[in-house]
DNA sequence: GATGAATGAGTTTTCATTCAT
DNA sequence: GATGAATGAAAACTCATTCAT
């Protein structure tokens, strides 16, 4: 009987199905709260209230509040960085890569914001196993980024249209700065200020110099 | 008895000397263990034993745990700013201004290395009162800053020495995200690279333009 | 149909048959779990996987964890007690009966050492319900087993061959008593004395009498 | 002034005074709860509130529940068995030693009768750390007692008044199982016979022998 | 004014049991 | 008839805060 066989073939993709889409969606009332009230001022009843499951579902997904923490992070935490890697490859030329890298970001920042702002307040102290474990990944994700500019820079030098003013790394590392900042400023009072999603304006900063020679 | 009296007289003075001394001792314990094992996991008890007090009298001084620990962070905060807008004003010409502010910047980096890692990782959450009241007093100190070197931009612009590649505001956030962005480097992994006291290097990612014309 | 039929006939004594063997594997597995944890250490879904069923098939052989427990208890209390009074039965003299007992209890100590540990242990307490139940169920079969060694005492005293030195039933107690104080020891430190075998070593005790006249 | 310093020097002892007797007293709750409804079935908030107290006071005394079982267990054991050891020290005569010994051990056991239940009833199990460690100490204490035990029936022996009917070590094992077995036998069914007061009809089944010459 | 013993609300986590598939 | 995902009551333990001494 092929329709019983059917139903039993499909069976295990359906139940995995299910369970990804109650993960996430036990991850989202987690991120929910966290951000609303911040890690440790949200209780695991809270969170299974909050996606509509008992307590003792949300522990047959996440062995503990660290561990939900975590995941959470983390696969955020991907997703970001696969962006971020994604815009600046995607483009030929190197001022389009750098264009796209800070657009993307932005608009990385705009998506992940409560997540974000969880980061920057948590992460750190949650007994030194989460900190470290935890910031080391998300810093390695980080510094992945910085070399991938830090790459583009030096293929711009190479090519005699950025000059050398400092090393490639150290760019880098100013570049993001520069957009961080800007990005924070619309993260601190997004009212003030419109969403920085114009690129050049960060750009120029970096390429045109102050100095009046 | 005029010994009395004396005492009684010279009360004051003193009680207040003591107080604060003792004031001191406790937020000195406090910031050692909260940077050490995090805002959450630390315990007033362990506070007053670290401060070698009784739990009692640290009550005295504080009326709770978020009111100890909002005192500990503005007030580093009120030193913090203060040294950043004494050596932006100290200065005269403008470059030395911008000099002295990443010199002095990275200096209260380094001496509020563990409060500023507290910061960043326990400020937000905390319930809405204690983020949102903190972080607008902590906000308004940063925006100061921003706003002075905003007028030392303006300043150099007037006298022809810098260039309006962009507004003020935008170089002050710009110059602030690069420093903090070079800080950050440093923090996270200061055995990769040295402190970065050399205002020069920094400034001149802003001054010179990748531009190759 | 007779196919039909003779399934549904033949049905039952098989059906029973690979109850009876779920039943056991079960059960033995719980015993192998328990004794290794301890009855509150042991979880149902332990037992189900260990046994390799699915919990609810568990719970379709018993109502709930006590009923378990108890059934496998009284099932081995009576295997036991079966034994004892088999041994003490299959012989004619009275000295061989209390020789054949010694040797019997002591291999059915061997053999179910891991569940008396277990009664022992975990009998107690479990709510008066499982206390009073279980207990005066196996104490009763102990009282049946005190009982017929007293016969065997109260025979061989109108026959002249014991003395009347105490009523039978305190003399079955003791020759229980001895007897257990010496299994137990061997319990608790296998090893440093061999299990004892030998009843004449224990009955000797009871027969040659201390003292010296 | 002598009156301050009084009242100075008085404290700690008081202050230990009071420690003691509330320690006392969150024991004597516990023994109770325990012995009506057993270790596992007894919550800490029962505890606390059968000895009046809050459940942060009594986690004061005791770091958490196995170590309130412990010092229960233990406690009551060091009494038992100094109380054992001094029966047997403090008679002359090795027939009195053994009176007093059976004597003193009923007498134990009846005063602690509910703290003899649940050690037979829960020590095994929790944990292996527990019963081990547990077990290991009062299994100790027993053998010393039966080493003093075995040390009467051998200056017995020598002094020729005893038989050499068995080694001494077997005998002090006999004459310790003789009794317990009496006790649980007591213990079981109080109602059914007398509280076994009478050393000499205990000691007559070890001392007379059954064997009819 | 200092002290620290006592408090108890609140948190994480476990696990026996049910019931839709 | 078997399955195992889902349930939620209940337990151990913590810690900010109070207040009698």
């Amino acid at each position: 009987m092929p329709g019983i066989r059917m139903t039993e073939e499909a069976r295990p993709p359906r139940r995995e199905r299910v369970r990804e889409r109650q993960r996430r969606e036990m991850l989202e009332a987690a991120l929910r709260l966290f951000s609303e009230k911040g890690y440790h001022n949200v209780t695991m009843h809270e969170i299974a209230e909050g996606a509509e499951f008992a307590i003792g579902t949300l522990y047959k997904y996440f062995k503990n509040k660290e561990d939900l923490y975590r995941a959470l992070l983390l696969e955020t935490a991907d997703e970001f960085h696969a962006g971020i890697l994604k815009a600046i490859e995607e483009k030929e030329d190197e001022i389009d890569k750098f264009r796209n890298f800070v657009r993307t970001k932005a608009e990385l920042f705009r998506i992940h914001l409560p997540l974000i702002r969880l980061y920057f307040s948590e992460t750190y102290g949650e007994s030194f196993n989460l900190k470290s474990g935890l910031d080391s990944e998300i810093r390695r994700r980080h510094d992945e980024s910085l070399k991938t500019l830090a790459s583009v820079f030096e293929s711009g030098m190479k090519k005699r249209r950025f000059k050398r003013i400092a090393d490639p790394y150290s760019l880098a590392i100013a570049l993001d700065g520069i957009t961080t900042a800007f990005l924070f400023q619309w993260i601190e009072a997004p009212e003030c200020r419109p969403f920085p999603e114009d690129p050049d304006a960060i750009l120029d900063i970096l390429f045109k110099g102050l100095a009046d020679r």
